[in-house]
DNA sequence: GCTTGACCTCGAGTGCGCTCCAGCACGTTC
DNA sequence: GAACGTGCTGGAGCGCACTCGAGGTCAAGC
């Protein structure tokens, strides 16, 4: 760290600033998901800007369904230093084509919905139901 | 629908076909999410093809997040009819537009974690720990 | 010095979507 | 007619990721 003053501020503000509930974040510390948590004189969580952006990747991996366990195999990672940074990066990009695969699957469902859509369009449309557009047999 | 013969089978048959367990299978019946399932002589639950191509759409609204209730309300409105069509259509156009902001969500992770993969690759080849590309800086 | 409000810990509770189990019935095969 | 496989019901249990509440501490403001 340098020697620069880093602003400093407490879990009420962190909250407000990246949007996640007090008690959320605490719960998130207490699973090892945020290294480097210091204390004021009062026994008071102290955070920094570098938290808030912490906070932001954690919070992208989560909603792209990493999960807790691994969120915080990560974090032991970045704690161990620089010794880990190739595992971190394999990590990241494994997660990354979970998260890619995630997206074709969706787009494979938003096809199908999309006929459904149509199905429903056209039986409006004519008063005839028309054929079902899901196969009849398995479409895996 | 037409008086032709349909194949049907039994409920292990239909776990095999549609890949969910037998479990599953009655959870989601009862949960009303299966509607027109009839009973052999033995009380034993018969199925026929169109019940896997609904437990498909079932799926792929399950997976892209639609919660069980809003499946059991379009499967309601399924089971009343004709009437209900243009309320069905909404109802997956809704869902449509979700799973888009979902995808669309996914993408900015994507982007993030593209990021910090980009922000490893540079401090293993320069062994200088680059500028964060996340936010001014993080912990550790 | 008292009130106020933000913070603390610990632990229980919640909602979702299954998953599993006990105990029993059926019907085909040997 | 016994064994076996497949099915039935009702209900308990589970894993995840929070969420909330009780009861207490601390420090700044009046």
């Amino acid at each position: 760290m340098s020697g620069a003053r880093q602003p400093s501020f407490r879990i009420g503000e962190l909250s407000a600033r990246c949007g996640r509930s007090v008690h959320a974040i605490r719960w998130y510390e207490a699973q090892g998901l945020i290294p480097g948590v210091l204390r004021d004189t009062g026994g008071r969580r102290v955070y920094n800007t570098r938290h808030v952006g912490w906070l932001t990747l954690m919070e992208r991996l989560r909603i792209t369904g990493m999960s807790v366990a691994q969120m915080r195999h990560y974090t032991q990672l970045v704690v161990q230093g620089r010794s880990t940074l190739a595992e971190r990066r394999r990590m990241l990009a494994e997660h990354r084509q979970a998260v890619e695969a995630r997206i074709a699957d969706y787009q494979r469902a938003l096809a199908l919905i999309d006929r459904k859509i149509g199905f429903y369009d056209e039986w409006i449309d004519s008063g005839q139901r028309p054929d079902d557009p899901i196969a009849p047999d398995k479409p895996h």
